[in-house]
DNA sequence: CGCCAGGTTGTCG
DNA sequence: CGACAACATGGC
């Protein structure tokens, strides 16, 4: 079997560990110190960091934009943490300390339902339950990968359907989503580029779609690096680190801060005792 | 065994 | 509005 491997040359600000498993993307799988074996718009790759190289195994040279594109390598990472340590003493910690952080540009749907079952529960058990979504209902791929399912897919399922997944209460809230979006219930042109709230709002017409899942949607899914999600450890960090500072403060780059914000914070437990 | 997890919903004051 | 229990499941 042929193997193709895409190398993206002089990449900066990205370290894998803390991008892929840093809680913004489920679907990655560490397999060495710098590699990582996952899925994404339903390719299944090996990417390696070696240096300022990336390495992407199993990607023909076609697929050299969309990867390019999920790792957001067009975005100015320096520059934009430059200005985020300004605001702030302990963002500039957390920025040094989370600096080969992206966001990643993933699939909206794929983003919505890992955030919806992320909703009150922890992350080991998040990746879990998607991989048995994808398991049960993605379409196979070479090397026992899986795709993500379609929301078409999805729509035609019922929440017993869905009981090998153990994913609990959140059940009827994939059920929910897979069937509004696959009826174009969903503007994701006006969620990526409309006014923030009306774009929250336009995700939140899903039940069990609340606040923070779609400001997660909305800056993983998205792209939307404005949006700031307040989850316990964000909470908890505003209250510690940040008593004088809102969300507002962080400005259109927030999305970004948040993370620097919510990796340091989950880095450093012992902070919060 | 009890607490908690990248929350949301429904209910009650 | 704000507070608060219920919601499934399993890691620790």
């Amino acid at each position: 079997m042929t193997e193709s491997v895409l190398v993206i040359q002089n990449v900066s600000d990205l370290d894998l560990v803390q991008t892929l498993d840093c809680g913004q993307s489920f679907r990655w799988t560490q397999i060495a110190d710098h590699s990582f074996a996952g899925v994404a718009f339903g390719r299944a790759v090996t990417v390696t960091l070696d240096g300022t190289n990336l390495r992407i195994e199993n990607a023909p040279e076609s697929d050299r934009a969309l990867w390019e594109d999920y790792f957001d390598l067009s975005l100015d990472y320096g520059g934009i943490r430059r200005e985020l340590s300004a605001l702030h003493p302990v963002l500039h910690e957390a920025a040094d300390y989370a600096a080969g952080i992206r966001i990643l540009r993933q699939e909206p749907y794929e983003a919505l339902c890992t955030f919806i079952i992320s909703q009150n529960n922890n992350i080991k058990r998040i990746k879990g339950i998607v991989q048995r979504l994808c398991e049960s209902f993605g379409e196979p791929l070479a090397g026992g990968y899986f795709t993500f399912p379609t929301a078409e897919t999805m729509s035609l399922l019922s929440v017993e359907d869905l009981a090998p997944l153990r994913a609990g209460f959140r059940a009827r809230y994939l059920i929910d989503a897979a069937q509004k979006v696959s009826a174009g219930e969903i503007d994701w042109e006006l969620c990526r580029t409309g006014d923030y709230e009306q774009a929250r709002r336009e995700l939140m017409k899903i039940t069990g779609v609340g606040v923070k899942v779609a400001d997660c949607t909305l800056l993983f899914g998205l792209h939307r690096v404005e949006a700031f999600p307040l989850d316990v450890w964000m909470k908890r960090a505003m209250e510690r680190l940040f008593p004088d500072m809102r969300p507002a403060d962080f400005g259109s780059y927030a999305g970004i801060a948040q993370q620097y914000i919510f990796h340091f914070s989950r880095m450093h437990p012992e902070m919060f005792v």
